[in-house]
DNA sequence: ACTAATAGTGTCGAAAAGTGTCAGATTTTT
DNA sequence: AAAAATCTGACACTTTTCGACACTATTAGT
C-alpha cells in the first residue's frame, strides 16, 4: 500500500535474526519475492527488497566501468553488500554486516517507503533524541 | 462538504483506539477509503486520509534516496509515519505513536479541514487555555 | 575423514497487541 | 417526548511478537 513505513524496534535473537513487523512483511510477501540486498551505508543498513535492488542497478548502470570515479562508487556500493532472505519471517542479518553497522541485540528498523533500514539502537536514539523511550 | 472540522474530547479505549466522530466518519467513507497515514509531528499527530498522504508524497519525489541531506528528509517523513485504518468506527492509534504524542486516556481531535489533529488532552489545553473545561 | 566449533533454520508456547461486537448511556433529530 | 443516531466501555476473540530450544549445515583443525 504505502511501502515501508514508521519505526520498529526489535531485539536480535541469539542468532542474529530479526523478527520482521508484519506490516512489512506483508509487503515482501505480496511482490512473492522474499529475497533483499542488504548494504552498508554510513552507521546503519539499507534493506532493499529485491525488485527494488534491481531498479537501483539499473541507475547505476550509466556510471562507466572505466571511470575511476565512477568505479569507486561502484565498488563501494557492491562491496558493502549482501544477499539475504526472510525465512520463518525472519531475516537473518549477515554477520559482516552486522558487525559493521555495531548491531547488538537492540536494532531499529525504520520504513523509508520504498526500502527500510536497520540501526543500532543506540545509534538511532543517538541520532533521533525524539524517539528514545522515557 | 468542508473538510474535517471542530474539536472533539474522545477518551480512547483499553487498547488505544478512538472512535471517530460521525462527521469525520462521513468524510472518510465518502472518500470510500478508510486508510490513513498517521504522522508525529512535534507534540501531536497529524492523520492524512489516504488520498491527502499520497499528495505530500508527491512533493518529497525529487529528494535522492543517495544523497545523505536528502536522505535524511525522507527518514524524518516516513519514520514517524505509520498507516492505520479505521475499522467499526475507530481507529487504532499505532502505540509507538501514541507513546510519542503522550497520548493517555483523554485526546482531542482537531479538525484541520483536509486532515486532523490528535492531541493528548493535557497538551492541547496547556496550549489552548480557551478550550479547557470549566 | 572425523570431530568440534560455529553459523543458520524451524518450531512452539506464552505474552502482548489488535479486532469485532454489543448493550446501555447519551445526544440529536423529528 | 419519542425516535433515531451516536458514543462508550468492556468483553471475548484473533493475530502478532518474543525468545528460547533443538536441530541441521558448514567450516576448521587434526
Amino acid at each position: 500500500m504505502n511501502g515501508f513505513l514508521g519505526t520498529y524496534y526489535v531485539n536480535l535473537d541469539d542468532k542474529g535474526r530479526a523478527n520482521v513487523p508484519a506490516k512489512f512483511r506483508s509487503i515482501l510477501e505480496k511482490d512473492n519475492n522474499l529475497n533483499m540486498v542488504v548494504c552498508v551505508m554510513d552507521d546503519f543498513l539499507i534493506v532493499f527488497p529485491q525488485e527494488e535492488w534491481k531498479l537501483n542497478e539499473e541507475k547505476m548502470s550509466d556510471l562507466s566501468a572505466f571511470d575511476t570515479t565512477d568505479r569507486n562508487r561502484l565498488r563501494e556500493f557492491y562491496s558493502r553488500a549482501d544477499e539475504c532472505e526472510m525465512k520463518s519471517g525472519k531475516v537473518l542479518v549477515p554477520s559482516r554486516l552486522r558487525k559493521m553497522a555495531e548491531l547488538n541485540k537492540e536494532v531499529v528498523l525504520v520504513g523509508m517507503s520504498r526500502t527500510f533500514e536497520i540501526w543500532s539502537k543506540d545509534r538511532w536514539e543517538k541520532a533521533n533524541p525524539e524517539f528514545a523511550e522515557n
